[in-house]
RNA sequence: GCCUCCAUCGUCUAGGGGACCAGGACGCAGCCCUUUCAAGGCUAAAACCGGAGUUCGAAUCUCCGUGGAGGCACCA
C-alpha cells in the first residue's frame, strides 16, 4: 500500500455562466483525488471580474455539484479554515502580495491607457509580430511611479517577466514544458479597479489555501509559465499541476459554441448540468460518462459508481488528448445506471417525472410499473409516455391495427372473444396465470403465438409496440382489461 | 502571424520496445433468444497521420513534416 499525503484540491470556477460538462469533469477529478487521498475538496469562486458576473451562477454551480454527488468540504456557503472562498472578498490578501512583488522588483506600476495599448496591439499586428506589451512603464523609475500612484493616477500592476532565459514548468501528464521568457508577456496582475486578474489571484489563493494539486483546463497551459514565475517570485514552492484537455463537440472539430450548445436541447441533450435532470439523466450516469472522457481504469471496466471511482481513481491514468463529446454513449450509460437501480429507488426517481407529466400515480403503483419499463427506457422522462396507456380509462386503438397482417377482422374478433371468456373466469390476470392458457388458446384456434398476442396487445394498450402484455393487464386489473377487450371487439365489428 | 499542447477503429479508449496479423466499450450490421419493443448472448466490419532515425526488433523512443486543438484582454 502506498502511503499518500492527503491532497487539498480546489475547483475554482468563475460565476459567469452555467456549470457545464468540462467544469463538472474537472470538479469530479478534483473531488476524486481529494477523497482518494483522504484530503479536502475546496470550492473557490473566482469572481474578480465584476463586469462578467452572472446572477444565480454561483448558486447554480453549488447546486450542480451537489446534484452530481460531488460535495465540497470548504466553500463560500459552508466556510472553512481558509476562507473567505470568494475572491472578491480577499482583496487585502492580494494587495499584500502585490506590494511584495513590487518591492522585490518582480512587478511594476503601469499607467498606459487601454487606448494606447490597443493602438500598440494594432501596430504589432500590422507588422506581423505577436501582440504584447511594449514595456513603456517597465522602464519607469520606481519612486516616480509610486508618486503617481499616490497622486491617484489610474494604473495597473504588471508582472516584470525576465527578458532572457527559459522557464520550465512541470505538468503531471505532459511532463516538462519549456517556454522562452521573451514569449511571456508582462501580464497585468492587478486591474485599474484594484482587483487582481486570475493569474495573481489563483496563484496567491492556491498557496494561501494550501492547495497541493491544481487540476484545471488546458486553456491555462499558455499562462502556466507565468503562474510558475509568480510563484517563484513570491518564494513559494510549486504545486502539482494537471492540465486537462478540453472537450470537443461531437464532430471533434473544435469547442462547442454557445449557439451549438443551445441547439442541443432540441435533440434532448445538453452540456449544462442544470439541464440533465429535466432531460431524464441520472447524476450517476453523468459522472460515469465524464469520468471516462480523459481517464480510464483498465482495458475493460466501464461501469463505475462514485465509490468505485474514489477507489480506483489515479492521476497517472489521465489522458492528455482532447475528447469529443459522445452523447450516444451518454444514453448508454444512463440506461445502464437506470437498470442498476433497485425497484424502489427507480420508482422514487421516476415519481417527479410522472408528476410533471400531469400523471397522478402512487408510489406503490410505480413500483409495480418499474419492472416492465426498467429495461426499456434510456432516460427517466420517457417513462410517463411509455406507460400512458396504463393511466387512461380506455384506449382507442385503430381498428385496422387490431388485425395482424394476413388475418381478417373476424379472426381477430375470434381471438378476443375466446380470451374474454377465459379472463372473465380468472381471479387474477398475470403472466403466470394467463400466458400459458392464452398461448394454448391461440394454438387451438390455429394462430401463431405472435398473432394471438398481437391482437390482445393492441386491444389492451392501443399500441403495436408496448411493454409486456400480461404484466400490463395485471397492473390494469381484471376489470379494466376486460373493458378494453370488449371495446376492441366493438371496433372490429364496425370494420 | 507567434506560443503551447495533442495525434490508435466514426467516437471514448487499452497499449508505456518483443506478450499486438493491436484489446475493450458506444454506435453500426448480422444471428440467437423472444408475444411487440427493449434487455441479454454470439458474430462481423472498423484504427496505430506521414517520413526519417535509434534498435536485432517500434503503435510504443527521437527528430522533421502534416493535421487537430488551445491561447495571444484592465476575462476567467
Amino acid at each position: 500500500m502506498d502511503i499518500v499525503k492527503p491532497a487539498r484540491v480546489r475547483f475554482a470556477p468563475s460565476p459567469t455562466g452555467h456549470l457545464h460538462l468540462g467544469g463538472a469533469r474537472t470538479a469530479l477529478y478534483d473531488y476524486l483525488l481529494a477523497k482518494k487521498t483522504g484530503g479536502q475538496f475546496v470550492l473557490r469562486i473566482e469572481d474578480t471580474d465584476q463586469k462578467r458576473l452572472v446572477p444565480g451562477s454561483e448558486a447554480e454551480i453549488m447546486h450542480g455539484l451537489r446534484w452530481l454527488g460531488i460535495p465540497y468540504d470548504e466553500g463560500p456557503d459552508i466556510g472553512g479554515r481558509y476562507g473567505p472562498y470568494r475572491q472578491s472578498e480577499r482583496r487585502d490578501i492580494y494587495a499584500e502580495y502585490t506590494r511584495r512583488l513590487i518591492d522585490s522588483g518582480h512587478a511594476y506600476y503601469c499607467f498606459c491607457t487601454p487606448d494606447r495599448l490597443e493602438r500598440v496591439r494594432q501596430d504589432q499586428q500590422k507588422q506581423k509580430i505577436s501582440p504584447h506589451y511594449d514595456g513603456t512603464c517597465r522602464r519607469l523609475d520606481v519612486d516616480e511611479a509610486r508618486r503617481r500612484v499616490i497622486n491617484g493616477e489610474r494604473h495597473v500592476v504588471r508582472f516584470k517577466t525576465p527578458k532572457e532565459g527559459t522557464t520550465t514548468c512541470y505538468d503531471l501528464l505532459r511532463g516538462k514544458i519549456h517556454v522562452e521568457n521573451q514569449n511571456i508577456d508582462d501580464y497585468i496582475l492587478v486591474k485599474s479597479d484594484g482587483l487582481p486578474v486570475y493569474h495573481l489571484a489563483a496563484t496567491v489563493d492556491d498557496h494561501e489555501m494550501e492547495i497541493t494539486h491544481v487540476i484545471r483546463g488546458s486553456e491555462w497551459l499558455p499562462t502556466f509559465p507565468l503562474h510558475t514565475l509568480i510563484t517563484r517570485a513570491l518564494g513559494w514552492e510549486e504545486l502539482q499541476y494537471v492540465h486537462l484537455s478540453v472537450f470537443l463537440k461531437p464532430s471533434g472539430k473544435g469547442k462547442m459554441s454557445k449557439r451549438e450548445a443551445a441547439d442541443l436541447m432540441k435533440d434532448g441533450y445538453s452540456i449544462f448540468i442544470k439541464d440533465m435532470e429535466l432531460l431524464g439523466y441520472l447524476p450517476e450516469a453523468v459522472v460515469n460518462w465524464i469520468a471516462l472522457m480523459g481517464w480510464s481504469y483498465d482495458d475493460h471496466t466501464e461501469f463505475f459508481t462514485m465509490p468505485d471511482l474514489v477507489d480506483k481513481f489515479s492521476l497517472d491514468r489521465l489522458n492528455p488528448s482532447p475528447a469529443a463529446i459522445n452523447f450516444t454513449k451518454f444514453d448508454y450509460f444512463n440506461a445502464v445506471h437506470i437498470r442498476n437501480l433497485d425497484i424502489d429507488e427507480l420508482a422514487r426517481r421516476l415519481l417527479p417525472y410522472f408528476e410533471s407529466a400531469g400523471v397522478a400515480v402512487s408510489f406503490d403503483k410505480l413500483r409495480q410499473i418499474v419492472p416492465i419499463i426498467r429495461e426499456r427506457i434510456t432516460t427517466l422522462d420517457e417513462a410517463p409516455e411509455m406507460t400512458a396507456y396504463l393511466f387512461k380509462d380506455t384506449v382507442d386503438p385503430d381498428p385496422e391495427a387490431l388485425i395482424p397482417k394476413g388475418m381478417t377482422s373476424r379472426q381477430a374478433s375470434e381471438i378476443i372473444q375466446h380470451s374474454l371468456g377465459i379472463f372473465e373466469e380468472m381471479d387474477r390476470i398475470n403472466l403466470e396465470t394467463a400466458e400459458p392458457i392464452i398461448r394454448e388458446l391461440g394454438e387451438k384456434l390455429g394462430f401463431t403465438a405472435s398473432q394471438t398476442f398481437w391482437v390482445l396487445r393492441v386491444a389492451i394498450t392501443g399500441q403495436k409496440v408496448s411493454p409486456p402484455l400480461f404484466e400490463s393487464m395485471e397492473i390494469l386489473g381484471k376489470e379494466s382489461s376486460i373493458l378494453r377487450l370488449r371495446k376492441a371487439l366493438q371496433k372490429l365489428d364496425e370494420v
